[in-house]
DNA sequence: ATCGGAACGGAACATCCGTTCCGATTCACT
DNA sequence: AGTGAATCGGAACGGATGTTCCGTTCCGAT
């Protein structure tokens, strides 16, 4: 029995594990997998049995793991929130002009659909949620000040006017894939010399979203 | 008996109809306003039946004018259309720089939520909706025409590059009317600074999207 | 005043989907 | 091998919602 290791979440890597919970973790990762196509293609509203059958798995399976539907987005939704998290930090220590920009490129043609939450989730927020959230917003305003500095963003930008920026950028469209993201980018050029034209005219913003309206008030 | 007028679409205004037909076409206008209403406080995946109780009717009388829901949908998407493309007429004919971005200003403020189609309407598009459709196209041509001799927009933006603004400046997140609003005015403004630099810099754009795209293909 | 039919409202029906439940299956341990 | 517990898959349940159907209401013509 594993008493030795205390640790309440079962630990990171699932390689060696008593053999018939390597299946249940495999089973897990795999809904996940799924859960993330199923509903990038056909949104949130997709039915919990097609994500089953595209994981390879039952219903009850997919129930097993997350009471509710809504938990298994949310689940995803965390995910997305911490992987973009990770990639903030990381293109923040790049430490060079056009980070925001080069962040939200990045995420557009990362990002695999909708990681957002359906309005009206007046769940509480999740912890784990609420710490990548949390992360990710540091991260932001790393960024954004680190382009403020370098003159690229005006100033008064703040990091939930990345995440707008982010928001408008998602794939909306039916279009496949290339269209999509050649359009994203071609808009994102615009944004760009728009925040380098008031940059450089000086100007400062004012009112932008805060950044708790943002956590947990996502939807598609 | 109207023998006398062979018009098969019964005639624009309906102020003096045989009295019960009166109240059909009052009706049916009650039925697009409820209709436009309850989608948008609730999104497409309102009930009929919402509706029908908004409109004080009953929800036979809603499948009496519209055989579907989706034909519902694609009434108020083909409405929505055919005012976009008048407004677009008008900013149009005023003929002063700036037009691009004050129809999009105009259209934030104006539209009332979701009048796009559902992922997936794979219905044949209805002659309404190509001929409104036609002509928000015309209209956003001489708009566009109009800013890029002005100077205040990049050659090469293409009308559908418009529709792609008004979609990514759609509301999207839950938050007070006023406060969206005002988050889309901020972002707009970004965007207008874009399109100037780019233009005074003499920027050509490319590879633009096709119009074709658009018609019909818009979704929640 | 009476009649015919157009329009109405809402109960009833069919379907879809989230969720629950349970018998079958599989693995660890003896 | 045999046993038991954990896990699995999917049929069955319940609620919500789109759609149909029909008895009722109301207006205009006779």
């Amino acid at each position: 029995m594993p008493s030795s290791t205390p640790a309440s979440p079962p630990d990171r890597d699932a390689a060696a594990l008593p053999g018939r919970q390597r299946e249940a973790r495999a089973n897990d990762t795999a809904i996940l997998v799924a859960a993330r196509a199923v509903f990038a293609a056909q949104g949130h509203g997709a039915a919990m049995s097609d994500v089953a059958r595209e994981a390879g798995v039952g219903v009850g399976s997919v129930y097993r793991r997350y009471p509710t539907k809504e938990a298994l987005v949310e689940a995803l939704h965390t995910h997305g929130v911490q992987e973009a998290a990770r990639l903030a930090r990381r293109v923040a220590d790049e430490v060079a002009p056009g980070a925001v920009v080069r962040f939200v490129a990045c995420q557009i043609s990362t990002a695999t659909g909708p990681l957002l939450r359906p309005t009206g989730a007046t769940t509480p927020i999740p912890p784990d949620l609420a710490r990548a959230s949390d992360e990710l917003h540091e991260a932001l305003e790393t960024l954004v000040a680190q382009d403020v500095r370098a003159g690229v963003v005006p100033a008064g930008l703040t990091a939930a006017d990345v995440m707008q920026l982010l928001l408008h950028l998602r794939p909306t469209l039916p279009l496949p894939r290339a269209q999509a993201d050649a359009l994203h980018l071609r808009y994102l050029d615009l944004v760009d010399a728009g925040m380098r034209a008031q940059a450089s005219a000086g100007v400062v913003l004012e009112g932008g979203p805060a950044w708790d309206e943002w956590v947990g008030t996502w939807h598609d």
